[in-house]
RNA sequence: CGGGGCGUAGCUCAGCCUGGUAGAGCACUAGCUUUGGGAGCUAGGGGUCGAGAGUUCGAAUCCCUCCGCCCCGACCA
């Protein structure tokens, strides 16, 4: 990553720098998601990243989820005592404050104010913000003591159109997910012991990640009328009767940045999607110090200008003539390792002869050779330009279905075959496997469980596609009711 | 918080055992040469050796305390 100049680590543990050329990726991605979350009905807010300790408390499961993770700000001022700066005693809260981990308490809140009648649901909102969630082991853009992300708060009359609301935030992530990100995903509900601390039911969407592991890439929960018990968001209907609002809430983050990196990234650094490159086309001149520099460049600009005129994946092309004081051999590998889709390569023969010379950051390499293809500057502009880079988008992504498609192994039906599967060296590739259960709960999936931690491994949701029949529980041998994944995850 | 490892140049590390006052490669700066593609040569800049206390004529090196980081476990978008 930090080849590829997208983060760096920083002076407070677990939080990272994000760098101009990641911060532009996650700009490009934030983008997208905004149109589609406001093309199906819902409308940004901004909530204080401060929330009163005692509205976490509201929610038992909800405290009891997040309580381990907490930053709490305690005092408002700081002195000088025994010449060391520290927290004045006598600036000391009244009542602390938490550094949100999540917003669900605090936008409930304002939604008890919000809603007074039927009238008012339902009630769509959005937020992009800051969170902090003081993990045990961070981890760069996959689990951030800080992070950046979307957290989507809906407020409804009936429980059917909570669901319903659920399910289709659910299908917005995938969808992006799959073709915006080209990170092929599988959207399925997570088992009762991964819900989200005080959900009726949690969706996901998970990524398989080059080594097979898997990435919880977004999520979507169903609250039931738990917050709004919790938080008094009532309403009264159209007969006058006072009811509690069914609520949602539904995530993703720039944990979907690290997604990509570890889906799409091969030995000569990142690929990006063209989609959510901030750069889908960068021009290296290649520069020599000598009089014909001028032309070279003059040519350089006018393709980069036309290229700009472009339009691809429904936006503006995005180009680049990269003109920094540094040796073009170098620039052209600082842009293969950054992944831009597209370099071209512009000498003196190329200007005088009106051709193009570029490679495809996608497929690179012929062996050990690196692939130069050449062609003339009208084709390039009028043709090549945007179907290579709609062909790599499409590329990318069946690379990556491919090895999703081929990793999730159906037919193993007792304990022996998933000892068998993952068993031996924990580096090696282990994908997922399918399999069948009872869908357990209470004591009886805290046994599921301490069972998978054994080999590490956690149930990672159960498909949304499901066949007619099921074979036995794998667990308990009970006639079985639904097929989940389980595999090794970030 | 438990177990293990490590803090020396911007980065990766050598030197520490057997104390004598700072090294390499990459990166950076300058010059020359080279160049249809990740160059070479030469010269140079850059370090209170994580912090503090101790032993000693003398500490990166030995002793003690503290701080920080990484890996393995419990937590997780």
């Amino acid at each position: 990553m930090r080849d590829a100049d997208m983060a760096e680590t920083s002076p407070v543990r677990g939080a990272m720098v994000i760098k101009p050329w990641g911060y532009g990726v996650w700009e490009q991605l934030q983008q997208e998601l905004d149109r589609r979350i406001k093309a199906t009905g819902h409308e940004n807010c901004y909530f204080p990243l401060f929330i009163p300790l005692s509205f976490i408390a509201k929610e038992a499961e909800h405290v009891e989820g997040f309580a381990k993770e907490m930053a709490v700000v305690t005092h408002h001022r700081l002195k000088n005592i025994d010449g060391k700066l520290q927290p004045d005693p006598a600036a000391k809260l009244e009542e602390p404050l938490v550094v949100r981990p999540t917003s669900e308490t605090i936008i409930g809140d304002a939604f008890s104010r919000w809603v007074r009648s039927h009238r008012d649901l339902p009630l769509l909102i959005n937020q992009w913000a800051n969170v902090v969630r003081w993990e045990m082991r961070p981890r760069l853009f996959l689990r951030t003591t800080e992070f950046l992300w979307q957290e989507g708060h809906t407020a409804h009359a009936s429980q059917e159109e909570a669901v319903e609301e659920t399910m289709k935030m659910l299908e917005v992530y995938r969808s992006f997910a799959e073709d915006w990100l080209a990170l092929p995903v599988i959207a399925g509900e997570k088992p009762e012991n991964e819900r989200f601390p005080g959900a009726e039911a949690t969706y996901s969407i998970e990524a398989m990640m080059q080594d097979g592991k898997a990435l919880q890439a977004g999520t979507s929960h169903f609250l039931g009328t738990h917050f709004a018990e919790a938080q008094n968001i009532k309403f009264q209907d159209d007969v006058g009767t006072l009811t509690f609002c069914n609520t949602t809430s539904w995530g993703v983050s720039t944990r979907l940045i690290g997604g990509v990196i570890m889906t799409h990234g091969d030995d000569d650094g990142l690929r990006l999607p063209p989609a959510i490159a901030p750069r889908q086309i960068v021009v290296v001149p290649m520069l020599r110090d000598k009089p014909e520099d001028a032309e070279v460049l003059a040519y350089c600009e006018s393709l980069v200008a036309a290229l700009s005129g472009l339009s691809v994946f429904g936006q503006p092309l995005r180009a680049l003539l990269d003109t920094k004081k540094i040796k073009s051999a170098e620039k052209r590998w600082n842009w293969v390792r950054r992944g831009a889709p597209l370099i071209l390569e512009i000498g003196p023969r190329d200007a005088a002869g009106g051709n193009v010379t570029f490679m495809r950051r996608d497929s690179l390499r012929d062996g050990d050779k690196v692939k130069s293809i050449a062609c003339s500057r009208a084709e390039f502009l009028e043709e090549k330009a945007v179907q290579l880079l709609a062909e790599i988008q499409h590329g990318l992504y069946a690379e990556a279905k491919a090895r999703l498609d081929a990793n999730i192994i159906s037919g193993v039906t007792d304990w022996a075959g998933v000892e068998a599967y993952f068993s031996g060296d924990e580096d090696a590739f282990k994908g997922w496997l399918k399999v069948s259960w009872s869908r357990p709960s209470g004591a009886e999936l805290d046994a599921v469980e301490q069972k998978l931690k054994g080999l590490k491994l956690t149930i990672r949701n159960a498909p949304l596609s499901q066949p007619d029949s099921f074979a036995p529980c794998l667990f308990t041998g009970k006639p079985g009711v639904e097929e989940i994944l389980i595999g090794r995850a970030y």
